[in-house]
DNA sequence: CGGTCGATTTGACGCACGTCAATGCCTTGG
DNA sequence: CCAAGGCATTGACGTGCGTCAAATCGACCG
């Protein structure tokens, strides 16, 4: 698996993810609980306001490759987004996909550490990473903030270590839908059904998988009556507790 | 893999890691321009000086358990430790190994995200979360730092997902043995030969892999003249061009 | 409505790495 | 010096997942 995506449902019909700011504003973000900009008070969330661009991308866009300069932030106010790794072979590690209200862009020296693409089409909130360092001077609340997301992130990375080099794949597939499920959950949305709007490839990808793998695993699912297929992208967790068992840590 | 480890060679005759800041105090630490207490003036090094408590422990103790109430962060100022996380089953996956400047404690709501045990004789300067949170307030320099550090980390945790997913055996021990060597440089150590003081077992939980794939890897690296095994410990890297390739990202 | 194209599923088969089992080696201690 | 206890190495063999290849499905379009 590798190279650019193919079409994907943009939206699923009665399933539309929730609306971000894109129009109304910081100050009336849906997500805000959930990014960096989480407990401001109303005066910063107006300074805030004042250096944020709102973009919207269609599906299968990239934002930047690994390596670019890491001008930018981003909160994803709407859809889907994956990061992923290559080697030079072409082999493709995707290390992460990015829901509603979760942050993007934290990079080091050599610029982004990973490469960014839409899954769905998105809402982006986006930031200049220089103003937003000054905004951290005058409100070291944020810096807090982010020392927080960057620890949650990493403690994720270290899970997905453990999933990557020790569980099997049944495991490694059952614990992605529960995961999914959860993180949707959160949102405000059902969770099960979950929806799933990566190809059988990205999760294998981020699996550490093939898409045969994946595919078959998940037919194993069904017909254990673990989970029900509604479409391709929206699985019904159906023995929840015994998905929740596999996945266990 | 799984359990407490076993006697290791404490030290290593005439390869004894750098001594660190154990008895002179902050000002005197050789290893400060490594970890969070980075780049502070003269006057605010002595407020850290005043919060630390040094440590010292031998190889194969334990420091704390996944789940732990997260109440301390530590440097590593000598030794090595290893950062595990276990499965119900005994699977047992290493998230990293620290060197002396290495950093440890970052820690999410749910205390310790991994266990900490030391691998070699390790010296510690250890600091009460707490407090430490306190002179961040005073100096947001340090949480700056901070921010770095978490940050950095997380970029070796993508590095490793890659590892974990994607990679062959032999392309993981490659890069295990030059990422090492590369640390130690960094250290201002040779970095050749190549001193790994924990055992066959450590490498294959870090590196997804079984004790026998890991030995049997080094044995075929020997074989072909890529390395050379000094002792147990100590591997020499030949053909570092070599094994740069196989390890290429 | 039939055709096209890519994604997914399914099947047959192979292999890289895991498992099981000696054997060897090094360190420690009597 | 010998014995014991752990690692580490090596060999023989098994298997979970990858590879290759062929349906099948589903969305889109003229």
């Amino acid at each position: 698996m590798s190279g650019p995506g193919q079409p994907l449902p943009t939206a699923l019909p009665g399933r539309a993810p929730k609306v971000g700011c894109s129009a109304a504003g910081c100050a009336a973000c849906e997500v805000r609980h959930l990014t960096f900009c989480a407990g401001l008070e109303a005066a910063e969330i107006n300074h805030l306001s004042a250096l944020v661009s709102r973009q919207t991308h269609g599906p299968h866009h990239a934002l930047f490759y690994e390596g670019d300069t890491a001008e930018h932030v981003y909160n994803v106010t709407r859809g889907a987004i994956k990061l992923y790794k290559l080697l030079p072979d072409g082999r493709r590690q995707i290390t992460g996909f990015l829901l509603s209200g979760d942050f993007l862009g934290l990079a080091g020296k050599d610029g982004y550490s990973y490469s960014a693409e839409t899954v769905t089409a998105v809402d982006l909130c986006r930031f200049q990473r220089k103003k937003l360092d000054q905004l951290f001077a005058q409100f070291p609340q944020l810096e807090r903030r982010m020392l927080k997301l960057a620890t949650d992130e990493l403690i994720a990375a270290q899970d997905q270590m453990l999933l990557l080099g020790r569980r099997t794949a049944a495991e490694r597939v059952a614990s992605f839908l529960v995961r999914l499920s959860e993180r949707e959950t959160v949102r405000g949305l059902p969770g099960n059904p979950v929806y799933m709007p990566m190809t059988r490839g990205d999760v294998a990808d981020y699996l550490g998988l093939t898409i045969e793998t994946v595919s078959r695993t998940l037919s194993q699912f069904k017909h254990n009556r673990l989970i029900s297929l509604k479409s391709l992208t929206e699985i019904e967790l159906v023995d929840k507790a015994r998905l929740l068992e596999m996945a266990a840590s």
